[in-house]
DNA sequence: ATGGCTTGTGTGACAAGA
């Protein structure tokens, strides 16, 4: 079972890429970010002529997460738990039926929480805090569960082209990367860590000042997978060729294949 | 980078991103 999560950056903007890339990759599931759409706009059509079922949970014009998947998903649910007010469409989660097992997905948008300190950067940890309790929650449930999506979050030095000019950033500072590494202490397996070691793999590269060309690029789209699900895992890639393609979104896809 | 680009909104510039 191949699952990617991709920021596509604008879901009218991508409307030629993505499905040149769903065409090439054939993912059977995949996860969106930043799909900058409400759901009655967002063009679910052009996927399900791909074999692709359609779940939206989108906003008018910011943020907003998607999942399509080539097997129907049971159990979808949206909106990460834990504080009603929050009104930004960031989390989704659903449960794939593979010929073995069954694995909950859950796709999220973390917040990028700059300028920081401040509210942005408040929101950021409350947001990471709640992620936290959820991932206590399907720990707790011992089912098979991933997490998904941009994170916004550089782990370590060697993930950034540049990581002195990100040590004040959201990104990279130390409460930011403290509640990633609370993630990881639950007993969470970071997919493409498990399987590539050392510097010069990214994710993103900033639209500005040639950030492609001089391969200057953050690796902040993760998976992380529970123990179940890490025994699972067969192959972790970053497909960074889609960053040179036509009208590119600034994140490219990263995926996963797991055996179940 | 005091943001050099790209989005959405909407038809003006601005907000937001990372």
């Amino acid at each position: 079972m191949k699952i990617a999560t991709f920021n596509i950056n604008g879901i009218k903007a991508r409307i030629d890429a993505l499905p040149a890339w769903l065409d090439a990759a054939s993912p059977d599931v995949v996860m969106l970010q930043e799909i900058k759409s409400v759901d009655e706009a967002f063009p679910a059509e052009v996927f399900e002529q791909r074999g692709y079922n359609v779940y939206t949970h989108g906003q008018k014009s910011f943020n907003g997460v998607a999942v399509l998947s080539k097997h129907p998903l049971e159990d979808v649910t949206r909106g990460l738990p834990g504080d009603d007010s929050d009104e930004q469409a960031r989390w989704i989660e659903a449960t794939v039926i593979g010929e073995k097992d069954a694995v909950r997905i859950c796709g999220l948008y973390l917040p990028n929480g700059n300028p920081a300190p401040g509210p942005k950067f408040d929101y950021k940890l409350a947001w990471m805090a709640r992620l936290e309790d959820r991932a206590r929650a399907l720990l707790a449930e011992e089912i098979p569960f991933l997490m998904a999506g941009d994170y916004n979050i550089i782990p370590q030095a060697e993930d950034a082209a540049k990581p002195e000019s990100w040590r004040e950033d959201a990104l990279f500072r130390p409460e930011s990367r403290a509640a990633w590494r609370r993630l990881l202490n639950l007993g969470l397996t970071e997919a493409f860590r498990a399987r590539t070691a050392g510097p010069g793999h990214y994710s993103f590269w900033d639209y500005q000042a040639g950030a492609w060309n001089r391969n200057n690029g953050i690796r902040i789209d993760h998976f992380l997978l529970s123990p179940a699900c890490a025994d699972m895992l067969r192959d972790c890639q970053i497909d960074k060729d889609v960053r040179a393609g036509e009208k590119p979104s600034d994140h490219v896809p990263v995926w996963v294949d797991l055996d179940f």
